[in-house]
RNA sequence: GCCCCCGUAGCUCAGUGGAUAGAGCGCAGCCCUCCGGAGGCUGAAGCACAGGUUCGAGUCCUGUCGGGGGCACCA
């Protein structure tokens, strides 16, 4: 199927193009034709403002020619369209389509035999998309909060599949930090605990223990698997133990709401290859780094608190637009995260992709430019790095928030979530909303299995479906042959708004937000179950035929379901 | 103090510079001997404020006020 946006812009230019050569309209140089689909029904199926656009070009601004005119002459110019019944130009100067019912209706077949690859586009043919989310250290099980990324990461990823890219999924991870150090050693204080050593449980604010009951269960376990024989032992084998262990708990979690990652890109193996010293190096020869104990242009008060520190290395990032300069190497030697992320990015770069997608929460949205600064220090071209910013999520038991910290123990886990609700529940209110919009998380709501749960309301669509065609199979009614042209004006409203999920997974795709699904799967939702109540195909004063045709386009209405709900990581549930 | 995001209906939120700003919940009424009851219909109610750009602004720009987040030789 193609975009029907598209196709009505193409008829438009051809037009333009037909007027301006028999001198009908003046040369100029064509905007970008904008199709859309109007709020009113008595504005057609689809409209185009370009008239307007065209009377306020300066020259013909000038010639003082009006847009109603001007839409008038490219009304007239329009090539004949077989999906088009009905064109009218209205002041101030639009230009309304009315799709042909008879080929809307012929769209029902259309759907049924395209089926998982309805609206699958040709715009990202032949060209690769990275998406890099979730990317949580392995020191803890995935809290809500990050896991708003996974769902807006993961349906940007099969939007894009949709658009027609090839997609790979990336997990960009960090096991050798101080974190993980400090849960090796919370592991270890553990194990030792369960071998009734005498050890002292930290206080619960002390910020190098993780307090999480699931680092007990991993000592309980290590006992039974190796006994006593870690009791002399450092850090770094619980610190091993531990990371496996998680990262098990990690994969399972994302699994379970169908999240599933192709690559896992260590940061370590950028040290073992070299490429973190190679990029600071690359930056050292471009002349960005230098060395001091404080920035440039310090003021007094700051030369002197540094007056008795080693000198670090320092990326003049202020070069490219940044308020301050940043540490890149600590007087200890040892990079910050910053230079690392420039060399990942950098790697990321060189292995071709055509689109890089990288999702991040609010928290680390200033960070992300560093990275850009350092990118562009290095002659890459920082643009083609698109970075989606999440803004926080915020629990609300009871009305009132939830605070969550993952080193305390007391956060509410994505696990739990799932728990309570569904892995279809916490996908769609994760998803829906804008990434720039705060989101309260209602736990409240989302437990309530109630029709204030948006989520039930759209898959019922595709149960309704699915369960009127199993019982026409039992009444041993058949679809086939069905003569689509006895649907009436109800199901053409259906059509109409399911042959607009082109155009959102070109929009979605193209703004990189994947929340215009989750909307669009409600309103499709909104209309679908009105002509249900309405429209019955197994009624005593239903003829045959007309029962036949219904029931295709049951069957039509259940692949557009299926297909939106595949798109956003959901199940279409055959029975609720 | 500086940077980023947000202020749209009582609440939670949509709205790619176009025509009369939408949905869900809640509230007030109502419908359905169904292939669905996690259903359907009707109604009241809104763009924080002030300038500007534009043929046209909820949308873009500036400012004010309000809310959230970030500003380490931590990641």
């Amino acid at each position: 199927m193609k975009l029907l946006t598209t196709e009505h812009a193409r008829l438009i230019a051809e037009a333009i193009q037909k007027a301006q050569s028999t001198g009908q309209l003046p040369p100029f140089e064509l905007p970008t034709i904008e199709i859309r689909p109007p709020k009113k029904a008595d504005q057609g199926d689809y409209a185009c403002a370009i008239a307007m656009q065209i009377a306020a070009l300066a020259d013909i601004k000038a010639a003082n020619t009006n847009p109603f005119d001007i839409a008038t002459t490219i009304v007239q110019n329009l090539p004949a369209a077989g999906f088009v019944s009905r064109v009218e130009a209205v002041r101030p100067g639009f230009i309304n389509f009315w799709l042909s019912e008879e080929w809307l209706k012929a769209q029902v077949e259309t759907i049924i035999a395209e089926d998982d690859t309805f609206f699958r586009l040709d715009k990202g043919l032949g060209k690769r998309a990275q998406v890099e989310f979730v990317s949580a250290n392995p020191t803890g099980p995935l809290h809500v909060g990050r896991s708003r990324g996974a769902m807006v990461g993961d349906t940007i990823a099969r939007l894009l599949e949709a658009a027609g890219y090839a997609v790979e999924r990336e997990y960009y991870f960090n096991n050798a930090g101080v974190q993980m150090v400090n849960l090796g050693n919370s592991l270890r204080i553990r194990y030792l605990e369960v071998l009734g050593q005498p050890v002292q449980i930290p206080a619960e604010d002390d910020t190098t223990f993780y307090q999480g009951v699931y680092l007990q269960e991993f000592a309980r376990d290590l006992v039974t698997e190796q006994g006593d024989a870690l009791k002399d032992a450092d850090w770094k084998p619980f610190k091993e133990y531990a990371e496996k262990r998680m990262f098990e708990i990690i994969r399972g979690t994302l699994r379970r709401v169908n999240v599933v990652h192709d690559v896992f890109f260590n940061e370590n193996s950028l040290y073992e290859s070299g490429a973190v010293w190679e990029t600071l190096a690359a930056l050292e020869k471009a002349g960005h780094i230098y060395e001091s104990a404080t920035r440039e242009n310090a003021d007094a008060e700051e030369i002197e608190k540094a007056q008795h520190m080693a000198p670090a290395k320092w990326f003049r990032s202020t070069t490219f637009g940044d308020n301050e300069d940043r540490v890149v190497v600590k007087n200890d030697g040892n990079p910050t995260y910053t230079l690392p992320d420039i060399a990942y990015h950098m790697n990321k770069l060189g292995r071709g992709f055509d689109l890089l997608v990288n999702i991040l929460g609010a928290d680390h949205g200033a960070q992300y430019k560093v990275v850009q600064y350092g990118v562009k220090a290095l002659g890459m071209d920082a643009s083609k790095i698109n970075v989606v910013i999440i803004q926080l999520v915020r629990m609300i038991r009871d009305g009132k928030e939830v605070k969550m910290s993952t080193r305390r123990g007391d956060y509410d886990t994505l696990d739990d979530l799932i728990d309570q609700t569904s892995p279809d529940v916490v996908r769609y209110i994760l998803l829906a909303r804008s990434a720039d919009s705060h989101l309260n998380f209602d736990l409240d709501l989302a437990v309530k299995q109630s029709n204030d749960n948006p989520v039930y309301y759209v898959q019922n669509a595709h149960v309704r479906c699915a369960g009127i065609l199993r019982e026409a199979g039992a009444r041993g009614l058949s679809d086939e042959d069905a003569d689509v042209q006895l649907l009436g004006s109800a199901e053409q409203r259906f059509l109409r708004k399911a042959l607009e999920l082109g155009e959102v997974i070109d929009v979605s795709t193209a703004l990189l937000e994947p929340h215009r699904i989750a909307f669009y799967a409600h309103e499709l939702a909104g209309i679908f179950h009105p002509i249900y109540d309405e429209v019955r195909a197994m009624h005593g004063d239903v003829s045959p035929e007309v029962a036949k045709a219904r029931l295709r386009f049951y069957r039509a209405a259940q692949v557009v379901f299926k297909r939106v709900l595949n798109l956003m990581g959901m199940s279409a549930p055959e029975r609720m």
